[in-house]
DNA sequence: TAGATTGTTAATCGATTAACAATC
DNA sequence: TAGATTGTTAATCGATTAACAATC
């Protein structure tokens, strides 16, 4: 089935969870897995599981289940993450820190390899033996850099205009943690995380 | 329309995505807004806003649309933001840190209001104006204060073992930012925040 | 009154789940 | 062979969108 076909984003969310599960089970040694056993791990229905893998491609075996090694391959070459994907970051606030710092778990291919911010006190300083650069040099670098994927951790004031830097500089997508919608053109795709949203949800289901 | 009724999720989700720009229309002094105006400023399709808010009662005008500062407080009585929630966070790495010191920009009645960590190096560093507690408190500290909703921002290891800590101490609501699915009982609402996921699924839509 | 916009019903669209033949 | 589990079709469920009478 693996015929060009719209994917749903539901399904591509998911796909980073299997996969991520699938790396411990790797790391367990694990050899096979079934459906079952990822659904009730990863609180999913089985079929739902099966069906979003029978998306790409025949990857299990009747009687039998997934290879977990074989599997790992898969998702990743769905996920594009089979070569290194060059990442910037704007914003070197106390957020920005933290996610450059968790550069050593984003180890399946993604990696930040530019940081910038607006102030002349942060340029300079060194995250994660990465020298914070001046905004004047995001263009340049992304460029140089073949940067593909832009994360924004500045205050939403600023948000929009990194946006449309990253934009102009042929960043293909972005993620977003302002708590501003941002707006960009057609084919770039953007995600966005803000946890302000998530904890103000949570606030609905007390009693 | 205000009736005992299954909202899904997903309305749940776009709440604070209106009211945070709703906040933005008040602090502009924007006095009614239409659902027209609402749904081109968050790329949403105004019958869709409309059917969200009919849940809940009928809070437009006819002709009209909405009085910006009555949907605000509308909304928030919805979200149960209408008085001061109490939060704690257990895990202060960069990315603990980081939430810490958003509390400012968590107005809308989200209050931090402990921090724990497992490392007697990080216990008593200060933080936003908050000691870091070591887990032994965390369960008195927790009813002491009235801690209605806990944040996990600890390494995925420790993740299950802290959700677990805070359901004993009788948190209702957990914003989990490690990459690990939590297991918790069923009354005790869990949301995943995990960044790793969002960057991961980002890399799909690239060419 | 004429124009605008809500609240709500009906129509559409899409996603999840159940069921089962195929087969390891 | 008997048991397990996939891939896939059909059934169900739920969410989004269109349309429009009511009314400011």
């Amino acid at each position: 089935m693996t015929k060009t076909m719209k994917i749903s984003e539901a399904v591509v969310r998911r796909l980073p969870v299997y996969l991520r599960f699938l790396n411990e089970l790797h790391k367990k040694n694990v050899q096979t897995v079934s459906s079952q056993d990822l659904g009730q791990k990863l609180d999913l229905n089985p079929a739902q599981i099966r069906k979003d893998l029978a998306y790409f491609g025949e990857f299990g075996k009747k009687g039998i289940g997934y290879d977990v090694d074989y599997l790992i391959e898969k998702i990743r070459q769905i996920l594009k993450l089979d070569k290194v994907i060059p990442v910037a970051l704007v914003g070197a606030g106390n957020l920005g820190r933290a996610l450059c710092n968790y550069n050593a778990y984003l180890k399946d291919n993604m990696k930040i390899v530019a940081v910038f911010d607006a102030l002349s006190n942060k340029v300079g300083e060194s995250i994660n033996n990465l020298k914070v650069k001046p905004m004047q040099e995001l263009c340049p670098t992304i460029k140089e850099l073949n940067v593909r994927i832009g994360i924004i951790t500045v205050p939403a004031a600023e948000a929009q205009s990194v946006a449309n830097q990253f934009v102009e500089s042929g960043v293909e997508a972005i993620l977003n943690f302002a708590p501003i919608i941002i707006k960009v053109p057609n084919e770039i795709r953007v995600h966005h995380a803000d946890f302000t949203t998530e904890l103000q949800s949570l606030a609905y289901y007390l009693d």
